[in-house]
DNA sequence: TCTGGGGTCCTAGGACCC
DNA sequence: TCTGGGGTCCTAGGACCC
C-alpha cells in the first residue's frame, strides 16, 4: 500500500496574504497521462510498454501513455476497431478502474494541500494553486512536482500563469518541452510563447468556436489576446471574451477554494449487448436510479426533477435513430428511492418504443436542493413518515457502506444481466480492496 | 459483436406579467 | 381599421470541459 507521508514534522509552507501583489500567480498542477500511470504505477513492469485505458464497456480509448500516443493511437478511437493493431504492437490494454483512479487523485491532492490551502481541484488528475506571494516559483514548482512523484509515483506537469488560462497553456509548455523538466513559469513578455500555441488548444476553444476563430483570421493565442473584446462577445459570447482578458492578464476566473453545491447527478451507461425487452430496459433504469439517488444522499441533497433517457446506437445503421427523454416533476423534492424508481418507470413507459435495440439509457435527477432547505408541498406527507422514510433511506446507505454495494437493495436492482458492464481488462482495486490485493500476491 | 460518462455555463426564445 | 412596450423567469439546447 501507498501511504501519504506527514511532512516530517515540518508545518506546511503557509500561504502569504499580507503580500499585495497587483498580479496574482495562479499554478495548474496535473498528473500526466493520468490513468495510465495510475495503472502502471502498480505494475512496473510495464515500464516503457505502450498502454491504453479503455472507456467503461470497453467501448474506446480513452487515456494513453506516452509510449501509446508516440505511435500514434488516437484518443477515443474505437477499441473494436484497433484491436488487432494493438496487439501486433504489444499495446497493453486496462479497462478502466475508477476505484484505483479516485483513490489516487485524493492521495495527490492531499500533497498538494501541503503546498498552499488555496487551491480548487478542478479535474480528478488537475488543480489549480494559487500562488500568488511565493518568491522563487519556478523552484517551488519543482519542488511540488518531485514531492508528489515521491509520495505517491506519479509524474505531473506545473505550469504557472497569471490567470488560470495562461496557467494551462503554460503547463502544455512544460509537458512538451522535455528540457523544462516537467515545470514552466510563464515569462513577464509572453508573445513569444502565444504566438506559437494554436488557438484550438486554448482552454475553452472547442472545434466548433476554433473554426469561426479561423474564419475571423484569428490562428493563434496570440491573434486571439489581440482581439477586441468586445467585438468578440458579439460574435461569440461573454464565456469567448472572458478568455481574450484571460490571456491578456486580467483575471476573470478565480479559485474556487470550496466546491459550490452540485446542480445535477446523472447515472447513465451504455449496455454490453443492445436490449430489446422492456422489462430489462427496467431493471437498467431502476438500477441507475438506485444509484442516483445514493449519490444525491451522500451530498445531503433532495431532488425536485428526475428524466430518464434512451436511445439506440448512433452507429446502427440497420435501424432509424431514435433518442428521446421524459421527465416527472416531485410534488415535494425527495431522496427516497421508491419513490423516485416509480418516478422513473412511468417515465420510461412514456418514451419506450417496442421494437427497437437499444444502446443506452440514463436517469437524471435535477432542480436539487438542500435536505434542511427544501420546500415543503401543501400536501406534504406528515412529519413523523418523512422521518420514518429518511431513517430507512440512512440505514440502507449505512449498510451498503460497511457491508459492500448492494447488500441491500431494492427489489429487481444489483441482479448482473445483459446491460451490465463489459469490463474485460480490469486491474484489481490495488489501494481500496484487500481481497483484490490479496489475489495479485498469490 | 463491439464507439464512455459526468459535469458546467451561456443563450435564445417562449410564457407570463403589468 | 386598428392591437405596445418593457420586464422577469424558466427551459431546452449548444458548447465546452475532463
Amino acid at each position: 500500500m501507498l501511504s501519504i507521508p506527514l511532512l516530517n514534522g515540518q508545518p506546511p509552507q503557509k500561504h502569504t496574504k499580507s503580500i499585495i501583489s497587483p498580479t496574482r500567480s495562479i499554478a495548474l498542477v496535473d498528473v500526466n497521462n493520468f490513468y495510465a500511470s495510475c495503472e502502471r504505477l502498480f505494475s512496473p513492469q510495464l515500464e516503457g510498454l505502450p498502454l491504453v485505458v479503455l472507456s467503461n464497456n470497453d467501448g474506446c480509448i480513452i487515456a494513453r501513455s506516452q509510449e501509446a500516443k508516440d505511435l500514434g493511437i488516437p484518443m477515443g478511437a474505437a477499441f473494436h476497431m484497433i484491436k488487432d493493431m494493438l496487439k501486433r504492437q504489444d499495446v497493453q490494454v486496462y479497462s478502466s478502474n475508477y476505484a484505483l483512479y479516485g483513490d489516487m487523485s485524493a492521495r495527490v491532492v492531499s500533497v498538494l494541500k501541503s503546498f498552499t490551502p488555496y487551491l480548487e481541484v478542478y479535474s480528478i488528475d488537475e488543480s489549480f494553486l494559487d500562488l500568488t506571494g511565493f518568491s522563487d516559483l519556478h523552484a517551488y514548482s519543482h519542488n511540488i512536482r518531485e514531492t508528489i512523484l515521491r509520495w505517491t509515483g506519479l509524474p505531473v506537469s506545473v505550469g504557472v500563469g497569471w490567470t488560470k488560462t495562461l496557467a494551462k497553456i503554460a503547463n502544455r509548455m512544460a509537458k512538451k518541452e522535455p528540457n523544462f523538466k516537467g515545470v514552466f513559469v510563464m515569462p513577464n513578455d509572453p508573445e513569444d510563447i502565444l504566438k506559437r500555441f494554436n488557438v484550438k488548444d486554448v482552454w475553452g476553444v472547442g472545434e466548433k468556436i476554433a473554426m469561426r476563430l479561423k474564419e475571423l483570421e484569428i490562428n493563434t493565442a496570440l491573434d486571439l489576446k489581440q482581439a477586441n473584446p468586445r467585438f468578440i462577445r458579439e460574435k461569440f459570447s461573454v464565456a469567448v471574451e472572458r478568455i481574450v482578458l484571460e490571456l491578456r492578464g486580467t483575471q476573470c476566473l478565480s479559485i474556487e477554494t470550496k466546491p459550490p453545491p452540485q446542480k445535477g447527478i446523472i447515472v447513465s451507461r451504455s449496455f454490453r449487448k443492445r436490449i430489446t425487452n422492456y422489462n430489462h430496459l427496467k431493471d437498467a433504469v431502476t438500477t441507475y436510479t438506485n444509484r442516483a439517488a445514493e449519490k444525491l444522499r451522500r451530498q445531503g441533497l433532495v431532488a425536485n426533477k428526475l428524466t430518464v433517457s434512451l436511445r439506440t446506437s448512433p452507429f446502427d445503421m440497420t435501424q432509424k435513430h431514435y433518442a428521446n427523454a421524459a421527465n416527472f416533476i416531485f410534488s415535494e423534492a425527495t431522496m427516497n428511492t421508491p419513490e423516485m424508481i416509480q418516478a422513473a418507470g412511468s417515465c420510461l413507459k412514456k418514451i419506450y418504443k417496442p421494437g427497437l435495440a437499444y444502446q443506452k439509457a440514463g436517469v437524471f435527477l435535477d432542480a436539487l436542493e438542500n435536505t434542511q432547505m427544501a420546500q415543503r408541498s401543501f400536501f406534504s406527507a406528515p412529519r413523523t413518515k418523512r422521518i420514518k422514510t429518511s431513517t430507512l433511506m440512512r440505514t440502507v446507505d449505512q449498510i451498503n457502506a460497511t457491508w459492500g454495494r448492494d447488500t441491500v437493495h431494492f427489489a429487481i436492482t444489483g441482479r448482473k444481466q445483459d446491460w451490465t458492464m463489459k469490463q474485460n481488462h480490469k486491474s484489481p482495486c490495488y489501494t481500496t480492496r484487500w481481497q483484490e490485493l490479496k489475489q495479485v500476491r498469490s
